[in-house]
RNA sequence: GCCCGGGUGACAGAGCGGCUAAUGUGACGGACUGCAGAUCCGUUUUAAGGGGGUUCGACUCCCUCCCCGGGCACCA
């Protein structure tokens, strides 16, 4: 059985064929860094960064691509506001995406983008979308697609033209032809950032961006396009009227990908609903490889309901495995060597191997694939202090590779060494010299002061253990 | 109005046209422990929004109604 993908274009799952065999291009639309970074972004990049860790752990050579929008209306806004230069608008705001983005393990991402490093690119593709009359230049030197030139357009998201009801949620401009029709280039207006162009001095839209960088990185084809389920209609939906029409070429993607919305308690989060959490707030709260975890705990097309709670519940769920996989290393290196074979722990690694095979390939079903490693993890503890070296360097390797591309468990916990490890063992001696005069008063002294300090003892017939935090 | 998703135990959330309906969290009880924690065993747990239909058999497929969420033209 191979790797089936949801497309979203079909609606159903499908099996996995690259373009061109083993390689595979792979966009998905980036941040515009007008803001600090929210909990949504983590969201869907988490979910894209353990789609391309999966596919090379398969064998596929993964181009992974995403654009950073550095030049838009929010931007635009702030420069007003502030006074300052896009360019320190948006750079400190990348850079702290970029730190969330490690705090989470996302590393998958072989280029990021900027749109600003392809006006050539963007202004070649709206002259020939122009010269093929699917565009129209405006009095004021904006241009415009227009969608009635276009046969194709909402095969995405299933939308009819005639049945929407324009400027629902957003004012029509006036200089469409159609309500439908988009912005590709937008024409100057005093004090905005501005490139020269055929159509006078100006800004891109907001979709051209992408085809342009895709189209020089990729050509006219490829193979995945992530995003979250919002940007399906009109943007994805924009990006192929735009290629298609551009380049004649179909489909422009074979694989459309959406990930599902982050709610936080039950609603859209939104600054306006005063439930906006930005994603260094919520990594001050919570670990790193916690929040990731909370987020991989759900199937990426699934919608997430962000809550404290369910944070909590994903911290304990998270340690219950992070503590299994240390205690199994911890055991593995005092195990004996030839030791007891145990067929039930191979049996049981090998078993998750499998559930994690079957669904990861399953659309990559991060939930069901976890809940095979729990079962592991419950067959590790049960043998616990039983088994030989092998069987647990079996379990072990399971755990590594699965982690491998959830991104979970990576970190290398705290080796105890240097002084505050020192510290902390010497601490754990005078404990046990005192347990052993049962002057437990003592004893317990030192481990809550130990605790006040986030580190936590651990009695075990093998000896006390500790783990920091 | 139109287009998408979804409704499963106390809570979160999977799979499957038939098997004890996963897994996690919580609570409670037991084992272990000086106590605690971690872990294990057990209980909560004969859980599928309402109504039709197809089928030998429906949580699963179809229809319909209700409810929740997202999109409808510059939102990851």
């Amino acid at each position: 059985m191979g790797l089936r993908v949801y497309n979203t274009l079909s609606r159903q799952k499908e099996e996995f064929v690259p373009l061109r065999g083993k390689r595979v291009h792979m966009f998905v639309c980036g941040l515009t860094p007008q803001d600090h970074a929210h909990v949504g972004h983590a969201k869907t990049y988490v979910a894209f960064d353990v789609v391309a860790k999966y596919l090379r752990q398969k064998g596929y050579r993964v181009f992974y691509l995403q654009n950073v929008t550095d030049v838009e209306d929010r931007i635009i806004e702030k420069m007003a506001a502030t006074g300052k230069a896009w360019q320190d608008i948006v750079q400190p705001f990348f850079r702290e995406y970029e730190d969330a983005m490690a705090a989470l393990n996302v590393t998958a991402v072989d280029v990021y983008a900027w749109a600003t490093d392809y006006m050539h690119e963007i202004v070649e593709q709206i002259r020939g979308l122009i010269d093929r009359g699917f565009a129209y230049v405006a009095e004021d030197g904006s241009v415009y697609y227009d969608t009635t030139k276009y046969k194709g357009w909402g095969q995405l998201s299933g939308q009819k033209v005639e049945k929407n009801l324009p400027g629902a949620r957003v004012a029509v401009e006036e200089r469409k032809r159609n309500p439908a029709d988009f912005a590709l280039w937008k024409a100057q207006k005093p004090g905005e950032p501005s490139w020269d162009s055929p159509w006078g001095k100006g800004r891109p839209g907001w979709h051209i961006e992408d085809t342009a960088i895709t189209i020089r990185h990729f050509g006219p084809q490829y193979d995945i396009h992530g995003g979250a389920t919002e940007l399906m209609f009109p943007h994805h939906e924009a990006e192929i009227a735009q290629a298609e029409a551009f380049t004649g070429v179909k489909p422009f993607v074979k694989y459309w990908m959406h990930g599902g919305m982050l709610m936080v308690r039950g609603e859209e989060m939104h600054k306006s609903l005063g439930n906006y959490w930005a994603l260094k707030d919520a990594l001050a709260q919570f670990d790193g490889e916690v929040l990731r975890f909370f987020l991989v705990n759900a199937h990426y097309r699934s919608p997430i309901d962000f809550t404290l709670e369910g944070l909590e519940e994903a911290k304990s769920a998270y340690a219950r495995l992070a503590d299994t996989i240390a205690n199994l290393e911890a055991e593995l290196r005092s195990a004996p060597e030839p030791g007891i074979e145990d067929p039930s722990l191979r049996a049981a690694a090998k078993r998750a191997r499998e559930t994690f095979e079957t669904a990861m390939d399953d659309d990559f079903n991060t939930r069901e694939a976890l809940a095979g490693l729990f079962d592991l993890a419950n067959a590790v503890n049960r043998s616990s202090g039983k088994v030989g070296r092998e069987a647990l360097a079996d379990a072990w390797a399971t755990f590594d590779a699965s982690g491998a591309v959830l991104g979970l468990w990576r970190r290398p916990k705290d080796s105890g060494k240097g002084l505050a490890g020192d510290l902390i063992d010497a601490l754990v001696e005078l404990r046990e010299d005192a347990r052993k005069r049962k002057d437990f008063a003592t004893s317990d002294r030192i481990r809550d002061v130990l605790a006040a300090r986030g580190v936590v003892l651990e009695d075990t017939k093998s000896g006390v253990r500790w783990k920091a935090r």
